[in-house]
DNA sequence: CAACTATATTCGAATATTGTAATTTAGTGG
DNA sequence: CCACTAAATTACAATATTCGAATATAGTTG
């Protein structure tokens, strides 16, 4: 049930599940900046770039401003920031569950 | 720079990044299931799901406790719920962003 | 209009992900 | 030990994603 809700939200995580574009967020996050810039800063091919912008615009959650040439993307919705967040508290609670278990296995090294 | 952090939380994006696995975290959220449980409610192979609930619980995101012949699966973090939130809201101002766009081309018909 | 610049798009090879049938692993009960 | 059940893993074909070189598009400048 709800099939379609899933695949919407589908779609957008699935713009979030790359690392150049989860970069390109964070930086956007901090300041708006043409294709060129991003380019720079992440020093990925011109069509990388603009190819992984395309994604992020078409799943809602960068916007796309033509100013002469040059095309300033900014991010649309701020939200994404709590979901670094919650990556992050992923992460952390992921190493100490390792770290526990590394524990447990010293004390049931025998058997 | 900060390489390893954008793969590590690309590594759960991605996880994030399907249609059944929001599903099943979206049912685990509510209520801890078994495998068998999740394999009827969302009607997909018994392979199918157990992949799946893997891919999720390697990113950390839910737990598994083995219970007699059953392994019983657990939402590991809240804040996904949060996540979904995001994802809606995303998803709403998506759709408004349309409706104007509408509401402009109809205006701009001319030329 | 010609040269230039920034961005988008196309193409194709390389790589990754998906789904499921078949198999393996592990616990349960006789 | 044997039959049974739940779940994980393997194998592999089908599909999707990625990257960048090449090309197309669009705005700018002279």
């Amino acid at each position: 049930m709800n099939e379609k809700l899933f695949k919407e939200r589908a779609k957008i995580a699935k713009a979030l599940a790359h690392k150049t574009r989860l970069e390109i967020l964070d930086i956007l996050a901090k300041e708006e900046h043409c294709v060129c810039e991003l380019q720079e800063i992440i020093d990925a091919s011109q069509s990388t770039v603009s190819k992984h912008l395309g994604i992020l615009k078409n799943a809602g959650l960068v916007d796309s401003e033509k100013e002469g040439l040059n095309v300033t993307y900014s991010l649309k919705t701020p939200c994404v920031n709590n979901f670094f967040q919650c990556l992050d508290q992923v992460i952390r609670e992921d190493l100490k569950r390792r770290e526990q278990e590394l524990g447990l296995n010293q004390e049931e090294s025998n058997e």
